[in-house]
DNA sequence: ATTAAAATTTAGACTAGTCTAAAAATATAT
DNA sequence: ATATATTTTTAGACTAGTCTAAATTTTAAT
C-alpha cells in the first residue's frame, strides 16, 4: 500500500527527530515544529498513522515508529541521499543547492529506480554532506562520525559531515576551504570559549568556534 | 504560482488530446476519458484552470491552452521525455519499462535540474520512443516522422518513433527486432489487406500488417 | 496537594479534488 | 421542427489534509 507525500514526510519527520534526540518517543509537539504545522494537524495525522501500523500512538504519550514504519523511514532516506549524490556527482549542483530538489525526489515510487540509480552511482556510502546511506536493507554501514569539537589536541581526523545542514553553514565552511574529505589536526584548544586552531590539510591554519567545530562532523584517524 | 501535480496532468492531457486530433478545441469528455475521471470533476477542474488563465473556456462550448498554459504544458512534455532518456540511456531500464516513473518524474519542480539534466544527458534531441524532446523555449527541433504505412514500395527510412506506446506493442516491436534507429527498406505491399514486407538493417526480411505498420514512425532516406 | 502552565486532543470549518445524480444545453434524426 | 440522444454543467456529498478555538490531560511550581 502506497503512503501519501504527506504521510511519508511525517514518518521521516519522526524517524529524524528521534535520531537527533537519540531517543524513541517523539512528542507532537516536535513534530509539529519540525513540519512546520500546528499540533492539531498532527494529531489528526498520527491517528491516520497509527491506523495504517506505521506507528505506535498513545493519546498525549507521543509516538514511536513501528518496525513498518521504521522500515520505510529509511527508505525514504535512502532515497533522498541517493537523489542528491547524483545532483552533486553527476548534474553538478553545489552540495548547499541540492536540498529541496532532493525533498521532492525521494517521493517518486519505484524500487527499482532507486536500486539502479545506486549502482549507477556506484553504491556510495555517503551523500554529499558526509551523511551516512543506509543499504537496500536499511543498514547504515559506517563507523560513527563524531563532532570536531569532542577531539583533543593533536588528534587528526577527516571530516566526513556536517550537523547543520543550513545554507548559511555550508557557506561558511566552503569561505573557509572546509570540505568533505579533508583532513584536519587539532593544533590548539581554548579552555574559556573552547574554540579551536586547526591545520586543514596539512597547510591552512584556521580558527573555528566551538559552535562551528561542533555542527563539523569527522571521523578519527591515527 | 507553481501547479499542483493534478493540475499539470489536466494540461498534459489537454496538449496531448489537441496534437493527437491535430486541433486547438478539446471537449469535457475527451479529457474525461483520457484521465480516466468524470466529466463532473473535469467541469471543476476546467474552471480552476481557467480562472488562473492556462486555459479558454467557454461552457458547454470545449477548451483550449492559452499560451502560458501551452508553455506549461510543453515544458511538463521536455521533463517527461528528459527523464525517459536518463531512465533508458543511463540506467539501463527497457524502452517500455521507463513511463510510469517518467510520470511521477515530469512533476519535480525546479528549472536548474532540467537544464542541467538536458547537459549531462548530452541535448538528446529525441526519447526513447522516437518522440521528439522540446528545447528549453519548448520549440520541437526535429522534422516530422510518418507511419511506416504511408511509405511506397522500395522507398527506405528509419525507425524514429511508435504512436502505440501499450507494453504489448512494444514487446512485438522488440521480439520481431525492431528498435530505434534501424533502417527499413519496404520490399513489397499487399493491395488487399496494406499489409507490407520489408528488409530490416539490410539483412532480416519481415512481414508487417497495416496496424503494426501505421504505428511504426520513421523518417525517410533518400 | 493544589494550582498554574504547557502540551495535547477534540470540535468544527475550510480547500482541493473526487464522486453520483439530476438538470440544462447542444446535437441528431426523422 | 420537434423529439430524442448525447454532452456538459450544477448540486450536493465525501476524503485528505490543513486550520483556529476550546476543552482536556499532563507537568511543574510552590
Amino acid at each position: 500500500m502506497l503512503l501519501s507525500f504527506t504521510e511519508e514526510n511525517y514518518l521521516k519527520a519522526i524517524f529524524s527527530i528521534a535520531h537527533a534526540y537519540n531517543t524513541n518517543e517523539v512528542s507532537t509537539n516536535q513534530i509539529s515544529e519540525h513540519l512546520n504545522n500546528k499540533a492539531a494537524s498532527v494529531t489528526d495525522m498520527l491517528k491516520r498513522l497509527a491506523e495504517k501500523k506505521y506507528i505506535d500512538y498513545k493519546p498525549y504519550k507521543g509516538v514511536k515508529l513501528t518496525d513498518k514504519g521504521k522500515k520505510t523511514a529509511v527508505k525514504i532516506v535512502r532515497k533522498h541521499r541517493l537523489w542528491e549524490v547524483f545532483l552533486v556527482e553527476k548534474l553538478n549542483f553545489k552540495w548547499d543547492e541540492v536540498h529541496d530538489i532532493a525533498e521532492q525526489l525521494e517521493h517518486i515510487h519505484s524500487d527499482e529506480l532507486i536500486e539502479k540509480l545506486d549502482v549507477f552511482l556506484g553504491k556510495p556510502k555517503r551523500d554529499p554532506h558526509g551523511d551516512p546511506i543506509p543499504d537496500a536493507n536499511g543498514k547504515f554501514n559506517v563507523q560513527k562520525s563524531l563532532p570536531l569539537s569532542q577531539l583533543s589536541i593533536r588528534q587528526s581526523a577527516v571530516v566526513t559531515g556536517v550537523t547543520d545542514h543550513s545554507a548559511h553553514f555550508l557557506q561558511y565552511l566552503s569561505n573557509s576551504g572546509i570540505g568533505l574529505g579533508d583532513s584536519i589536526k587539532i593544533e590548539g584548544v581554548n579552555d574559556y570559549d573552547h574554540s579551536i586552531t586547526v591545520k586543514l590539510n596539512k597547510s591552512k591554519t584556521l580558527f573555528l568556534s566551538h559552535k562551528a567545530a561542533s555542527n563539523i562532523l569527522v571521523e578519527e584517524r591515527t
